[in-house]
DNA sequence: GTTGAGCGA
């Protein structure tokens, strides 16, 4: 079973994971929230990842495309798997 | 501001 994650982008550098977190419990359960920022530089990268405890929640998440968040609208698609 | 980590054997 591969998990039902999905990349966040153009988020604003202003909100925590737990923001996102709860824009997305909208749409599913959510089951992990991420705010990916620069390891080196300790600098937010603008984007992360929210997986769903189901497939539902993923893809509806994903139609969601576009969705604002704090003013911003999100790019929201099926996270790629780290390689 | 656009696709994540870590650094052991």
């Amino acid at each position: 079973m591969s998990e039902n994650k999905i990349y966040v982008g153009n988020l604003p550098f202003r909100i925590s994971k737990e923001s996102l977190e709860e824009h997305f419990a909208q749409f599913g359960s959510v089951a992990e929230t991420i705010i990916i920022s620069d390891r080196e530089t300790g600098r937010s990268r603008g984007f992360g990842f929210v997986s769903f405890e189901t497939e539902d929640g993923m893809n509806t998440a994903i139609k969601a495309d576009g969705s604002e968040l704090d003013g911003r609208p999100l790019k929201i698609n099926q996270a790629q798997a780290r390689n």
